[in-house]
DNA sequence: CTTTTCTCACGAAATTTATCGTACCCCACT
DNA sequence: AGTGGGGTACGATAAATTTCGTGAGAAAAG
């Protein structure tokens, strides 16, 4: 059985790469993986191969092993994954207040002025409001 | 020496769930981050020692150890590390689009309406295009 | 003074993450 | 049949993270 039971465990740094390569190229070989992760950073080729093993054994990708070369695939879409890591980083870091980390978000973006910034803040308050 | 050159390190989990309670409570004695700990989760007393002296090691803490009690303190501050992460987080899993970001942290806010939202990012594609 | 309590230091173990080498297999070609 | 290219499987390893036990010393209590 490939994927286990239950949610899917949160990725790592190295997986969250991996997951990148996937959601931008669509599924994709070890091979395809491997010289996509090649343009960032030298590695050898077994240590894709393995990386993605070990993602397929936890249920990150699912892959077509129907021919020679196994074909990945992420299981958790970009989307889901951006909600997971937001709710997970507002609650550690932002004591679970989503306008809190968008202020401190907008807030150093060096674009952004003090008048756009008081709008942004005026609409969140109205949010937390209901 | 207690601090090392260079940049700091990026906290872990648990590294960050210490910080947390040094920002909320200010400076405190291991027992204190120990208590503070076992609100949430039990674990020895040791175990919350051991992880200052590795915080300290890698310069996110200081400490006073001029009492027989150390009394520790984070380094880093809440808003720095919050900036630091949401900028590794941006660049990682949003295409470094910190607007991006935003919109999908609002969008999963169950709170805001449509036309909130209409107006949030009208605001950000003011703010993008500077 | 002796005993108990509090504290730090340090080593050790378990787990997770990341990397790689080696073995092995299948298939195409000579 | 033999060889080589390209693929998977899998164990070994190293580093990082987290947890804890034990030892030793200072200090407080008796």
């Amino acid at each position: 059985m490939a994927s286990k039971s239950g949610n899917l465990p949160r990725p790592t740094r190295t997986e969250l790469n991996i997951l990148g390569i996937l959601w931008d190229r669509g599924d994709c070989t070890v091979r395809e993986v491997h010289e996509a992760l090649n343009e960032q950073e030298h590695s050898g080729y077994t240590t894709a191969l393995k990386m993605l093993q070990v993602m397929h054994q936890k249920g990150l990708v699912e892959r077509d092993d129907s021919n020679r070369a196994h074909v990945y695939r992420a299981v958790v879409s970009k989307s889901e994954t951006q909600t997971s890591f937001l709710s997970d980083l507002t609650n550690r870091l932002f004591d679970g207040s989503t306008s809190q980390l968008v202020l401190q978000a907008l807030g150093n973006s060096p674009k952004a002025d003090q008048a756009q910034l008081d709008k942004i803040q005026a609409l969140l308050s109205e949010i937390e409001e209901n």
